[in-house]
DNA sequence: TATTAACACGAAAACGGTTTCGTAACTCAA
DNA sequence: TTGAGTTACGAAACCGTTTTCGTGTTAATA
């Protein structure tokens, strides 16, 4: 096809430019900048002919004389999640509204690829990170690579999965509150024997939600009753653990710490012939679509993906974009608050 | 904290390295690729200083020199399909192999947000793209974009909703023959008043599935009625449809064009007291979080989604490794399975 | 008419690398 | 002793920009 060869327009760069009008590189430049050095002439021949080869500048050519890349990387540990993809819309959000562009990079809970994501990114294509480490990295508590690009100077925002380890900006959900919170609310509608559904306590979120479970039936005179813990590590031990546990214990409620155990185990109690959420009431962690098309629709503690987001990504600009380098960090913390669905009561006045 | 700000390693580049040790920078770039130019003694004296400051190339230098940045860029409509992300898997996984990394941008559906973030990507900062375009940009027809980065020389890959208005490299699933094989598979398990559930017909895959759903009606000698076809543009406008004909009509099996139509008529089912499957069978398409945490599970058109990815990028790096740019293009179909859950029967022998 | 200021532009350095080419110093054989 | 061939390195160009500074030309002023 030599047709679509000849009628390829190369990329067209200032120096292209300058020969084709026979002015220099630097008079092009600041023609196609409005530079008052430049002539109104002068200006208008360069930017109609640059209009016409339809010119751009090379990124990556300015990314390297600015020394900054005006990128943002940013690092998941799955896109799998609406929790991540929510936060996610919340960066690209204020980057673009500040004229930067999102870089993300999925760590798939692995502490080897997380670390060489980061290696790859840090080295010029962006200007910060904003991370949720993965289950792994939390495990081995390995934070060189964090700390690693922190000490190169490059700021850091850490969201959702943090480490208290590490001296850097942080956007998190108080765990423990919004648990308390969603088991108080069971409590208000009546429920008194609330079962748990939760991850191994490695995990920095699943031990908080635990507390702040154990907090709210403290608090409201509840006996804590370890046989009414279900602690799983896959969908599997999940099903296992709440279909023994709905054979031989009265349950009314059930608190998940995520929305998958939540369905899980409602469809575990509609098997049993349960009804919901006259027999047993649900809340889960995270408001995403598996919640929202759950039959019945699951009551779930939404965490504000999309603030968080927000907020990690305004926090980043500004470290990025201020003058002279402020050591001064802070933790936000975003409310949660409750998506009431048809999977819990009404408040009993 | 002056601590820090002193023990911090700013970034050390090859002219520090030697200025440091008293060679040049061509002799310090070659000693740390281990040339034979250079004498062994200057060669480990480099290369432990690089290591004892840590030296990493600049990518962005490099990407100048070679222009090319061994960055393959991605846009998606949007990251909460499961389906998006098991695409996105599956091309970091052939990209990472081919030392390739992969710049995600997310387009929200709007046609807008996919010309800027081409045009922001295609300055430099990748070498290729893998697309699939947006509704609006479905609708509206307008190209130019995509025949802008083509027409600069740079390769780009089209998958699932695909355009044959533009000459490139495609990865798409056989929508119609999915679709098909989805609804024979209903009638074979003794379905005949087959419902369908579809998008405007704007949406190239809504139309080719409902094309599937025709086709298989027909060569099982059914005839079509568009009483049981429900065209929705949301959530809402599903479920209503979907209401009504289960009110007027007499219904035994339904495919929906997408996981989430699929449970929105299976809960209305379900509040009617019909039972899934023996009254209603359900297959939806996609095979995403969604289907598999229904209730009852549902059976799906899987897409393979991973399986897509990694067509696409292996047809992309084929492109960007060649030596000689050909004007060959080819369209991967990549064939669909059904993953058989509890919404629907057993094939009666 | 001589001096100065404004104007319009180009040369060159810089960002951080890679690579080609030239060359000084040394080794070795004739 | 001379010529050729190695060895080990540096200078310079280059990728595509931006920006500083210098300068020739013209216009305005004394």
């Amino acid at each position: 096809m030599a047709y679509r060869i000849s009628s390829m327009k190369r990329k067209v760069t200032l120096k292209e430019i300058a020969r084709e009008l026979d002015v220099s590189v630097s008079t092009v430049s600041k023609a196609l900048r409005n530079s008052k050095e430049i002539s109104q002439d002068t200006i208008d021949k360069v930017q109609a002919f640059a209009k016409l080869y339809n010119y751009r500048p090379n990124n990556i050519a300015i990314s390297l004389k600015n020394r900054r890349s005006k990128n943002i990387g940013v690092i998941v540990p799955e896109l799998s999640h609406m929790f991540f993809t929510q936060v996610i819309s919340g960066i690209e959000n204020i980057a673009n509204a500040n004229a930067y562009n999102v870089i993300i990079c999925v760590s798939n809970e692995s502490f080897q690829k997380e670390v060489i994501n980061m290696e790859m990114l840090a080295n010029g294509s962006i200007d910060g990170f904003i991370i949720a480490i993965s289950k792994e990295t939390q495990l081995k508590r390995d934070f060189h690579h964090l700390r690693e690009v922190i000490n190169q100077g490059m700021p850091l925002v850490m969201f959702d999965r943090v480490s208290e380890e590490i001296y850097c900006d942080k956007v998190v959900v108080d765990d423990a509150q919004a648990a308390y919170n969603a088991v108080r609310y069971l409590i208000s509608t009546g429920c008194s024997r609330i079962a748990l559904l939760s991850t191994p306590d490695h995990v920095s979120v699943g031990k908080l939600r635990t507390l702040g479970y154990m907090n709210a039936l403290q608090d409201a005179g509840i006996e804590f009753n370890e046989n009414l813990v279900v602690k799983a590590n896959s969908d599997e031990e999940c099903e296992e653990g709440v279909r023994k546990m709905l054979k031989y214990r009265v349950v009314d409620g059930i608190f998940a710490v995520n929305e998958i155990f939540a369905v899980i185990a409602m469809r575990e109690a509609q098997r049993k012939q349960f009804r919901i959420p006259d027999d047993i009431s649900f809340i889960g962690f995270t408001d995403g679509n598996i919640s929202k098309y759950a039959n019945p629709p699951l009551t779930t503690v939404v965490q504000h993906g999309y603030d968080i987001g927000q907020h990690a990504a305004m926090k980043l600009i500004a470290k990025l974009e201020e003058q002279e380098p402020d050591d001064h960090f802070t933790t936000e913390v975003i409310k949660t608050s409750l998506n009431l669905r048809e999977s819990t009561k009404s408040l009993t006045k």
